[in-house]
DNA sequence: GTCTATAATTCGATAGAC
DNA sequence: GTCTATCGAATTATAGAC
């Protein structure tokens, strides 16, 4: 499946037409629709609807895995590395809101093998943030928390945070909804 | 529409069957096969598939509105009021961790004018939350924190919170995650 | 309450002409 | 790449006998 400006243009159209709708919802006759061509001319670009979800979940989870990376193997202290973390989450969900929704509301429409690939590697990432607050509570920066519950915590809060940037209701100010967030955890994690 | 326990145990099974294959995907085939009957006896216990998600979320939505409803009103103080709110809104979660589940991930599948109704009641929801935190900044036992920001972290966090009370991997003690989750929302928010 | 049968619609996907 | 035409399957829901 070439990669074309085209094809980029038809899949952020589907993109917004899917987090509308949701992905069972919105049906190849909408999408057809909403591009003004014929249902025919969809398997032009992908390969089946279930492809769809693959291509925008994978390529984001990718994503957030990338950066991560980065900050796990960096030489920050705890506190700075969760700081860090949790920015940069924030900076790629306010680059791909789309992407970030369909995250947190379709991926249990995937399908198998593609459903366990998903979850494996988002066990994946839950586990490189934990080695971050496992590091912080044993250098004794961090409190005596739980690390399982915390992790859950704060990664159920971030996955959420992207409707700050689809629906601007307040003009949302990127930077300040980064130190609010980052502030609020940190405040709840680290030592005094 | 009668009560009986035979609809209850009927609202129950079919109740498990939409959380593990997701509301749009469960098909009337696939609930008659459950309960070892036919397709059309599903329609003796509701009158359609979209007023069973109504069924589910409009009930524990008003469990949850007749908790918080007491502690607003009630004469603690904002930190009490907050420790309140998220232990008895996590003993909810325990006690119906299905509905719960349909509450964060197949709210979306209501139709209007239901879909509004769900929207504006948890709109309402989330304002009984905010008075309790603009009470707490306001008499300065809060930090200065922003209202929105706040409330929609600890909401997104509670709503995901099901997840530990259906999949028990590590024998859950309720408890526990009550105490962990109100400690971590207060050290953030609690001066001092 | 349970069954058989089926209506009426909608779905994803494809064949083949241009 | 775009179109017309359509297939085959799956969907919710109902009618009517028992």
């Amino acid at each position: 499946m070439k990669k074309s400006k085209k094809r980029e243009r038809f899949l952020q159209a589907v993109l917004q037409l899917i987090h509308e709708k949701g992905f069972k919802a919105t049906t190849m006759r909408d999408i057809a629709e909403k591009l003004n061509f014929d249902v025919a001319n969809i398997y032009n670009y992908i390969d089946s609807k279930q492809s769809l979800l693959e291509i925008y979940l994978f390529n984001i989870q990718n994503e957030f895995h990338d950066s991560i990376d980065l900050i796990v193997h960096s030489s920050h202290t705890p506190q700075e590395k969760l700081r860090l973390f949790i920015c940069s989450y924030l900076q790629i969900t306010a680059k791909r809101p789309l992407e970030q929704a369909l995250i947190a509301n379709e991926w249990r429409n995937l399908k198998n093998p593609k459903l366990q690939e998903f979850i494996d590697r988002r066990k994946d990432y839950e586990n490189k943030l934990k080695t971050i607050i496992i590091e912080g509570v044993n250098k004794g920066q961090f409190r005596d928390i739980d690390v399982d519950i915390t992790t859950h915590i704060i990664m159920s809060a971030l996955r959420s945070q992207y409707i700050k940037y689809i629906e601007p209701e307040t003009s949302v100010n990127t930077s300040e909804i980064e130190k609010e967030f980052s502030n609020f955890i940190l405040f709840a994690i680290v030592k005094n």
